[in-house]
DNA sequence: AATTTATGTCAACATAGCTGACATATTCGA
DNA sequence: TCGAATATGTCAGCTATGTTGACATAAATT
């Protein structure tokens, strides 16, 4: 099967070389970004195997806890889930005692969320274990080395999120999503 | 409904004040990572909802064309999912003509995969916007800066996961998982 | 009074994980 | 050489979490 580039069985193209940065892409960053991701992700995981929830519980809790009566379209805008796929979770969650709704003071018909005692509980257990793995990360950093991580992700990130104003794209629609 | 630290409704504590520092946990970043996350696997999840693959092909033609003949095994080590998951993407995309098996050729029980043209094609599509916006990401940032940024998402990974070294711990157990 | 908004809910569906069980081919060790 | 271990494939069914579409209700707005 030759030397470099490609080999032929049945007539397709086959390539053998690995795709890298002569490609002109950063695969680097693009993998530690995937692994760190995955494993980030996977310590909160192991605690919500024991207690029967899932990810999805997990964003819930932890928006709910980090802003205290936030509407149930806010925290959907925040997730960029549906509100059914925030109903399921939502309804496991005020069932179990973790998150309590209680109608908007001014607009009566929002339901606003809050965490219990339960729920900050919760929020803080999957919470620290990722925060230990952070400040390992962060451990042989000095101070520019730690701002330009949060320099670098807070530009991947889509700028119409994050921080307050809502853009106004979809004023209309009824934004059922 | 009172100053500081709790609400009371129906004889559940409530609380609303928001999690934040106070609480020992480095939530700034771990809120950069989720939405840095979120939006970065947005991009290519545009261009699969063309395709009709899903993340789970995006992953494996990848790694494939990151690493060609790797063996089933070795992918399924990498990805940290079950055979099953695996074989419902993998057979899609050899049927589809993305990617080829071959039966490895010292240990012919292995079914080493590479990447056709047209899979590479696909890897370097999905990767593209991926490596803008790492590079739009690292654009203030000098070469220490990336270093950091480099050295962090290292540090975030556990450490018995990649670049080789096979970890003995489960030599046993016919490894199914 | 009519419309819009905020939310809830039912039903059906898709993707992508999982477990368990079993089949096949090949390699390896006694 | 034979039996065990290994690499892979496959069937069946379950779970978690996302999606659409349709419709219901209460409260606010015009």
């Amino acid at each position: 099967m030759s030397h470099r580039g490609a080999i032929n069985e049945e007539s397709i193209q086959v390539l053998d070389h690995p795709m890298g940065q002569a490609d002109g892409v950063d695969f680097e960053i693009i993998e530690l970004l995937f692994f760190a991701y995955r494993d980030f992700i996977s310590d909160p995981d192991a605690i919500l195997d024991t207690s029967g929830f899932g990810r999805a519980h997990h964003r819930v809790v932890h928006f709910v806890n980090r802003e205290p009566g936030l509407t149930v379209a806010a925290l959907l805008d925040t997730l960029k889930i549906t509100k059914q796929s925030l109903a399921r979770v939502l309804k496991q969650l005020i069932d179990s005692g973790y998150i309590v709704q209680i109608a908007g003071p001014e607009d009566r018909r929002q339901r606003r969320l809050f965490p219990t005692v339960r729920g900050r509980d919760l929020a803080l257990a999957l919470a620290r274990p990722q925060s230990c793995r952070i400040a390992n990360a962060m451990e042989g950093l000095n101070e520019s080395g730690r701002a330009a991580v949060k320099t670098f992700l807070s530009g991947m990130i889509n700028s119409a999120n994050r921080s307050g104003a809502a853009d106004q794209s979809d004023a209309k629609e009824g934004q059922d999503r």
